[in-house]
RNA sequence: GUGGGCGUAGCUCAAUCGGUAGAGCACUGGACUGUGGCUCCAGUGGUUGAGGGUUCGAUCCCCUUCGCUCACCCCA
């Protein structure tokens, strides 16, 4: 057989790693912190969950889902995104009967079966929070704040937040009349993909990228002057806080959002010079998900940051580590005592790392690739005179040690 | 699903007009019998993505196919 892999679905080299481990240990931080915790969901539900939730027209649930039936016949879908499932724990465990907003956050993979381009695969990462069960625009400024956070404690550079409402049910559905209104007489105008959305979801008409329809629609009436009396004071709210903690943003009316289940609040996070796929983080509200999902009716809000695409924001040149020891060794007396030594080091929390190699050179070699401080060097020579090789590889600094008190001397040193 | 670009060593890439494949990096070893980075030398490593066609001869030209990649759609 050949090795490879699935299209679209990639390894994480240990080379890469690293990154991974520092944007979820942030993550957890800045979550924990804010009093969230992490809720485990799995990688498959009922395709119903997907399918009522996100909305049966969408591009998500129309052509982008890894559904398949299981023996028994049931259809069982490969999760694309998180809100629906925790959605759906929520109200299956009875989680709206204790202290709101339940403040939950999760992460791991999701499925989509789209064609691969820089900054999307068919197994992708998301790091999703939600909080559900208060309506107040306060909780909708904190977990903005919460994101921007995260953001900032990771230090990515050129990040732009935007915001939009698209209002509740009502004002929605009252902007969507008066925009097929203004569409139609442009509608020769507009390029067949947007006269398709014309009918199936007039909103989407906002986000195309083509100059024409951008042109077209130029002086387009907002939805934000569309929005009622209560809608439109959330949004003033919403921008009030942020507003008092600093956070930079803009409004971006032609932000809609590809999935139903959103409303009033949305928002997004750009990275400049990511390459089309340049969102790293969206969300937003959607007051009715848990009623939809047959809960009690209960508002909620979250987002969900692309993992892959923070990652290649992140520096190559980072972080330094802790200094460690790589333990040489030549002779079976010499392999004896510094297996000993790397264990007792690693139980004192010390990071050894043992060598391998006929030859000292090929293990100094090594040693010098791994990045350790300190090399410990224990031959025959070494163990006939009871006295082993500590070379500092920074400053070729070497002493002799005592071997009997090897431990001490070398946990005094790197402890 | 649609369109463009690209497939040669583990990686990055050469190969003239069509003449049977080469360099750098990496890896292993040596120069330095037990001391890393620098230098020099050597070695390992190839179904030129696959299949077919044209040709005395194809990495090169043609067709098919697979893969990768970027973009559209859409989305994190």
């Amino acid at each position: 057989m050949e090795a490879k892999g699935i299209k679209g679905f990639k390894d994480i080299l240990p080379s890469e790693i690293k990154k991974w481990q520092y944007l979820e240990r942030k993550a957890e931080e800045v979550f924990e912190n804010a009093g969230y915790s992490e809720i485990r969901i799995p990688l498959m539900e009922f395709t119903e969950v997907f399918s009522r939730s996100i909305g049966e027209d969408t591009d998500i649930v129309e052509k982008e889902m890894y559904t398949f039936q299981d023996k028994s016949g049931r259809n069982i879908t490969l999760r694309p995104e998180g809100t629906a499932p925790v959605v759906r724990a929520y109200v299956e465990h009875g989680l709206y009967a204790g202290p709101q907003p339940a403040r939950l956050y999760y992460l791991g993979p999701m499925f989509r079966y789209e064609r691969p381009q820089a900054g999307r695969y068919r197994q992708f990462y998301q790091i999703g929070v939600e909080a559900l069960g208060i309506d107040e625009p306060l909780l909708d400024a904190e977990v903005v704040m919460m994101l921007w956070h995260l953001f900032e404690k990771m230090k990515l550079n050129d990040l732009e937040l935007q915001i939009n409402s698209l209002g509740c049910r009502n004002c929605r559905s009252i902007y969507i009349k008066k925009l097929k209104e203004y569409l139609g007489d442009k509608l020769p105008l507009l390029c067949p993909d947007c006269k398709k959305r014309y009918d199936v979801n007039p909103l989407r008409v906002l986000d195309c990228k083509r100059d024409q329809c951008r042109e077209s629609t130029k002086d387009v009436p907002g939805i934000l002057d569309s929005l009622c009396k209560s809608c439109k004071e959330h949004f003033e709210d919403v921008k009030g806080y942020l507003g008092e903690l600093s956070i930079p943003f803009k409004i971006n009316q032609r932000i809609v959002r590809g999935l139903d289940y959103y409303t009033k609040t949305t928002f997004e996070v750009i990275a400049k010079g990511l390459g089309a796929q340049n969102a790293v983080a969206a969300g937003g509200r959607y007051d009715g998900l848990v009623e939809d999902m047959g809960g009690p009716p209960t508002p909620g809000i979250g987002f969900a940051i692309g993992v892959e695409r923070v990652i290649s924001l992140i520096q190559d040149t980072f972080p330094e580590q802790k200094p460690f020891i790589y333990l040489t060794s030549l002779g079976n007396p010499g392999h004896a005592l510094s297996i000993k030594l790397t264990r007792q080091l690693r139980d004192a929390g010390i990071k050894a790392e043992l060598g391998y190699g006929n030859s000292l050179k090929s293990q100094m070699k090594k040693a010098d690739k791994s990045g350790a401080k300190f090399v410990l060097i224990i031959g025959d020579e070494e163990i006939r005179k009871g006295l082993g090789i500590l070379r500092d590889m920074d400053t070729k600094a070497q002493d002799n040690i005592d071997l009997k008190q090897a431990f001490e001397i070398l946990v005094k040193r790197l402890g």
